[in-house]
DNA sequence: TATTGTAATGAGAACCATTCCCATATAGGC
DNA sequence: GCCTATATGGGAATGGTTCTCATTACAATA
């Protein structure tokens, strides 16, 4: 559960687990893993694919599927109809995320002790209550990012949606 | 910003937010909205139909989206491929989510004072040091419900997917 | 270095939750 | 009752994600 934060180490990290899983860390695998580890924010796939001009989506799929089953990579829910990406918390280190509810971009946001005694504590209480074995929680805090603040004044307003996350 | 609880105080509300934009408070809203109250808990899209039998999908669809609109509704982005929905704050009061990461069933979790100061003291923080105005927060537990941990013996593990929320 | 088995690749088809379209039905205001 | 605007529901369209499959790269072994 150490935290590595190097990014060479991160290459070590991802080729030993996917090694574990007989799975290889090929070129594909390992460019991914640097897009992920340079953005420093969770990437949606299309935000992969612009990073990664040559690559196909079928390959950012499966590989990004990938390198979740050998947790490397973990997903991220946001507030768009991408799912996005990022390094596992093992590789990256604990954060929580910013989520802008008109673009869908996300931030990195460091954490602060006290936040986390308070959830920590609260996900003990909720276990207990619910039977349910906690294995992890989420912060997300939403709202406007500068950019889409400025352009609030050309009503392109954010659409409700039923729709995909 | 008051919490009403009574449930013939979440339909005049609904009434009211609804006609608000012209929009009428019809029986098929109706019923959606005494799902979400009955639940107690974020609903998915197959979930509600199979609470109303003789509901066609795209009436769901199209109605949650309305009431969303208006503010009745709102959209929580769980951890299977269906978007999930409940009655927004100031119907339901302030709550926090327990996701199963097996099934993707989502419970309601009530909050703690201590919890939520150190969460508004993150927000107000991270507003200043990135510029965004926060308009609100989330935070979810994940972990394995009661009833997925007794059948994790029968292998049927979570699929990881890359996919959609 | 040829061989062989296994995993990875990439192009496109398939999938399916969600959205859109449109003809019909319903609700209020006159 | 009529008129206009909104709501309904069946089905088609959309589009992000997953699957398929023929081909290619890799690693180990002889």
């Amino acid at each position: 559960m150490s935290v590595v934060s190097a990014t060479e180490s991160v290459h070590e990290q991802a080729a030993l687990r996917l090694g574990g899983q007989d799975q290889r860390y090929t070129p594909v695998r390992r460019s991914l893993v640097t897009t992920l580890a340079d953005a420093g924010r969770p990437l949606s796939i299309p935000e992969i694919l612009a990073a990664n001009e040559s690559l196909p989506q079928s390959s950012a799929y499966r590989n990004v599927t990938a390198l979740i089953e050998a947790g490397v990579v973990r997903r991220v829910t946001g507030v768009d109809d991408h799912g996005r990406f990022e390094l596992a918390e093992e590789l990256a280190g604990h954060h929580h995320h910013l989520a802008c509810s008109v673009c869908g971009k996300v931030e990195d946001v460091a954490p602060s002790p006290r936040l986390e005694r308070a959830m920590d504590e609260a996900a003990r209480v909720v276990a207990e209550e619910q039977g349910y074995q906690v294995t992890g929680h989420q912060f997300d805090l939403v709202g406007t990012c500068p950019t889409c603040r400025e352009a609030a004044r050309a009503p392109t307003m954010p659409t409700a949606r039923a729709g995909r996350a």
